[in-house]
DNA sequence: CCAAAAATTTAACGCGCGATAAGTTTTTAT
DNA sequence: ATAAAAACTTATCGCGCGTTAAATTTTTGG
């Protein structure tokens, strides 16, 4: 376990084995490129003496690495957060090595991570873009040079695939719920939203209601940015204290926002929930961590993330190992279920 | 803007520019050793040009690097999320690169985390251990290698600096101020907490009892793990189920278990609040992202945490540019704010 | 046991940059 | 203007590893 001299390089590694370099060399590339017998004195060895190759000799004439990127919106979303690990364990699991990178919300900050990850010559990258406020440019001419996938949020033509939501089942779905065990819903959103995401929902919201014979209502509110809950909680206040409701029950956008509603009801004195004595029915899309805690448990839509997440890396691992981009874009939408609480 | 013959090297980026390789390099390591006129030049080829060097062949051969890794316990965890991203401002704001890894809640994922550093030559590392699950050993000699400031969560000797929270000031505060304005708290918490900071809040509560002649209440309840919303929502059922409770104030040990809580009692009929006619007072700590945001909000200690990262990284910025450790280890506890809202 | 195939060794180069020493030019200060 | 100081150039190593070609050894299959 403990080695008296201290290993400085693959050469002297290689020398107290009693191998050549260029077949320590090899094995470290790909353990199975040497007979058995060699590599077991290497990992026997490797276990007596701390050796590790220098990453950075490693990857100085490498025009790609091991590395892979990962680019999401804003970690400080627990939705993100927990979507950014799923993958994280993807990338190690196929013995690549993952970086983590948030935007912050920004689309400068957004540039600035596809630069520094240029910085480190990344095997491929797998990017959830900001949206709307994503240089699309800046992205695409980085996938231009470096294999990419989208996921989440899609830009158009951008990377060599996309894997997201459909959002228009999903909220196709919920429409269909909300209307069929109470009022038909209005749909709570920002005015402009950040996200393209939250236009498609917009355009299912339409076509749902249309579908059921139903005038869609819309609560638009203003606000920018990524502050979700404390745009709903702020809207929600003047909403509440305002005129009449054009229904009781209110699809929003996104859970975030449906967070900041439901506190801003809960502030407002109105009851929400399913019961004959409530005053106002809620419900969110996208089965944020903490939408089970709310008061009441918020009914929503659950992303399947871990599909997405999957799909997402294995169509960029597709790439790396064939070392060829897929002739045409692929792009899959997944279902989203319905996941029912105390809100709706 | 844009470059007829890419530039492969310094070499070439040095001869376009009519300078030679050896300044360019100092250039690139201090742009304040060179001439202003040649700095100029060099900025202006900058433009011109998109070369950026090889961080590869720089590193290759320093001991240590421009990098300064961040390891959290917990990204999925709006709080550290919080923190990690302010963190990360100020070592961008110092010309270092940040490196952000998330432990998962894991000793295990540490301990991986801390290897993959060690391979990058990180120049430092901001660690917020994990607390008691962290295996203090492996990274105390982590340390010995590598300079390294710890946060939020401190271990016995561990690392040239430690800069947190003053639990004892904080629970002290906020078991005040719920026994002046109410019944005095018992105190909610996980019977075997993953966190250092649980253990000093628990004694930190039994003393602030002490001094105000009071006897601790201890609600202890089974669970482990990360899982703190679920804990305190399921055992928070329980507890509103079965027999009367030792106090109609409840402080918990941190907003997570807290934001359960709140959904228990809400779920169970309880009203919470600090109104004549409801049934039940709930505290938390941390002032947690969403603590504003549940019903109602969420009375609790806000943790001065842009000033322990920004001493942290402080700390160790002045370890690396004076290239010593200080002779004795610093260690600074900084007072938490109480933050007054609704639920007590 | 022998020939063919596979794995390994030896020797050597190159990658892109940091670093240094010695010589040259430019700037600064008197 | 001139000497000293500062900045720059030229020349040259070395870092740790990937990679290759040719020579050698070991393994495999018949």
């Amino acid at each position: 376990m403990t080695a008296a001299s201290k290993i400085r390089n693959m050469e002297e590694f290689a020398a107290v084995i009693g191998i050549s370099r260029p077949t320590v060399s090899k094995y470290f590339n790909d353990p199975d490129s040497v007979r058995h017998t060699t590599r077991a004195k290497i990992e026997a060895a490797l276990e007596q003496y701390d050796y590790r190759p220098n990453v950075y000799a490693i990857n100085q004439n490498r025009t790609r690495t091991k590395n892979i990127g990962l680019v999401v919106p804003n970690l400080t979303d627990p939705f993100f957060a927990a979507i950014a690990r799923i993958i994280e364990g993807l990338i190690v699991e196929a013995g690549y090595n993952p970086l983590l990178l948030s935007s912050h919300g920004g689309p400068e900050q957004e540039i600035a991570n596809l630069d520094s990850l240029r910085a480190i010559k990344p095997a491929g990258v797998l990017i959830a873009p900001l949206g709307r406020a994503s240089k699309a440019e800046a992205v695409a001419s980085f996938a231009a040079e470096i294999p990419v996938v989208l996921f989440d949020a899609n830009l158009e033509d951008v990377g060599a695939a996309f894997f997201g939501s459909d959002n228009a089942q999903s909220i196709g779905l919920i429409v269909d719920y909300l209307s069929r065990s109470g009022d038909a819903p209005a749909f709570f959103e920002m005015e402009f939203p950040v996200n393209p995401n939250a236009y498609r929902r917009r355009k299912a919201y339409e076509d749902a209601m249309g579908r059921l014979g139903k005038t869609p209502m819309f609560l638009r509110v203003p606000g920018s940015g990524w502050d979700f809950e404390e745009i709903g909680y702020r809207e929600g206040l003047k909403l509440f204290s305002g005129s009449a409701l054009p229904s009781q029950t209110i699809l929003c956008s996104n859970d975030r926002l449906a967070i900041g509603l439901l506190a801003a009801a809960y502030e407002s004195g109105l009851r929400v929930g399913i019961g004959e004595t409530d005053d106002l029915r809620i419900a969110g899309h996208d089965d944020h961590p903490f939408a089970r805690y709310t008061c009441p448990g918020l009914t929503t839509i659950s992303q399947d993330y871990s599909t997405i997440g999957a799909r997402s890396v294995a169509a960029l691992l597709g790439m790396l190992e064939s070392g060829e981009r897929p002739e045409s874009r692929e792009m899959r939408l997944f279902e989203g279920r319905l996941v029912m609480r105390a809100s709706a």
